[in-house]
DNA sequence: GTTTTGTGATGATCCAAATCAAACAATGCC
DNA sequence: GGCATTGTTTGATTTGGATCATCACAAAAC
């Protein structure tokens, strides 16, 4: 019988989901359970309120998670890409899907069950604290949003999204945008019309967007402006912290 | 020896946080290694960044978690009471804490360290599911934030705030406003000046706040403002919901 | 080739919320 | 009681972003 996963597939789970610290057996145990599911660009996979009974684990291709509010507004929560998992929470919630999952490319999928899942942490706690351990990373990533969009700009949400791709420190590069200008706009909770004036704006201070390529003169100054700007002193402890813990 | 904890005390917490489904075996054990701790209204608990090695459950008052930007500006991410817990995913990240956590007024906590919830973890499966169900309850009361400060105005945000207060579907009602205006303001991402011009335009709608209470004339008024107000069809799943899971 | 379509950029205008400033109200303290 | 401190409201102004409309342009279709 032919693997289901490459090693490439493999390796790339192992980097960026709950796979990371799983030893070879569970692995293979979750394997032997999980399906194999392609999808094409725009169909949904899941929506709002759903039983929860299936995670994913992205192979390949890009997947929108998404809410949309009585009045038909849609509000991007997050974009996921090759090796990363979501709706695991989700499962372990025994509810319904708080969020719809839209895909924005061709992708190509690997579902495992909620029986599955449970099954699997009941019989080995290791598994749980993975699991634990790749929620609360989606927690950070939602509670780092959380802070943009209450004390940045749309434009400096915009340039810190150009420095996230930048795999540099400092100097200069150029990067490909990951997905279409729309969705870049709903993941930082923009219109369109507001991305390309963000555009616009960041031009100022060394950053050139042609069709699906920016180029940044200096990284340095991009990151800066994300955080407020005008160079002030980066966020450091000051002497408030002497005060935590102190006994009643 | 006097027990750590009164009787109401552990209802609560079996009612609001992760303690909800445990046997008595695993919560007493979980009680006799937890401390309890006092602090003063202002006290900081913990800040973003500090080894996230102890997970809170409130027995009494309010806590704060909130983030501080580079820049200085600070960004609240949610307020917890009686009953809840926080910090628990980070615990089980290994890493440090993305927010810090302040008492905004006198509370008293039960602290469990790291390396007993791994320990419990590890012997109780079963316990696994109860954190994991807990981390899924906050990572949903994120979802929703991003979602209301992506597709809602902050009025709207101040009525669905309001209406999250009312214990009925409908009719009217005076609620008590859980904390003072500045935090709540904050809560909602906005200035202390617009959630005061906010509570004048709910006037209009029937919504009286004065002092530290609310009188709200008619609640579904409030709750059609808060979801879009011009009466619009609530939500409801749409024929395209028959395309998901087509097999390639 | 031309038309069609989808995507992105630009301009004009409007609205929500932040900002700056000042007047008040409530609270605690001496 | 007066007085400082903190929390709340109101007003005038500015800014950020949404909205609506139009235009440019490239890719795909005919």
């Amino acid at each position: 019988m032919e693997p289901l996963l490459t090693d490439g597939e493999l390796a790339l789970m192992r980097r960026r989901s709950f796979f990371g610290g799983l030893d070879k057996e569970l692995m293979s145990s979750l394997l032997t359970d999980a399906h194999i599911h392609q999808a094409n660009a725009g169909e949904i996979l899941f929506i709002q309120g759903d039983l929860a009974d299936t995670c994913f684990i992205i192979l390949d291709g890009w997947v929108k998670l998404y809410r949309l509010s009585m009045d038909g507004g849609e509000a991007i929560v997050s974009v996921y890409s090759r090796g990363q998992s979501f709706a695991e929470a989700a499962v372990f919630s025994m509810e319904t899907y708080p969020v719809a999952a839209e895909a924005v490319s061709p992708v190509k999928l690997l579902r495992i069950s909620r029986e599955i899942l449970h099954q699997r942490v009941r019989e080995n706690p290791e598994f749980a604290l993975s699991i634990l351990s790749a929620t609360s990373i989606h927690l950070k990533q939602l509670v780092k949003q959380v802070e943009q969009l209450k004390t940045h700009t749309g434009t400096q949400r915009v340039a810190r999204f150009l420095g996230s791709l930048c795999p540099m420190e400092e100097g200069s590069c150029t990067i490909g945008l990951p997905y279409d200008k729309t969705l870049i706009a709903g993941c930082l909770g923009m219109k369109p019309e507001s991305l390309s004036r963000a555009f616009a704006k960041l031009r100022r201070i060394g950053v050139r967007v042609e069709r699906n390529a920016a180029a940044i003169s200096n990284i340095r100054n991009l990151r800066d402006y994300a955080n407020g700007g005008d160079g002030g002193m980066p966020y450091q402890r000051t002497n408030v912290a002497s005060t935590r813990y102190s006994a009643h």
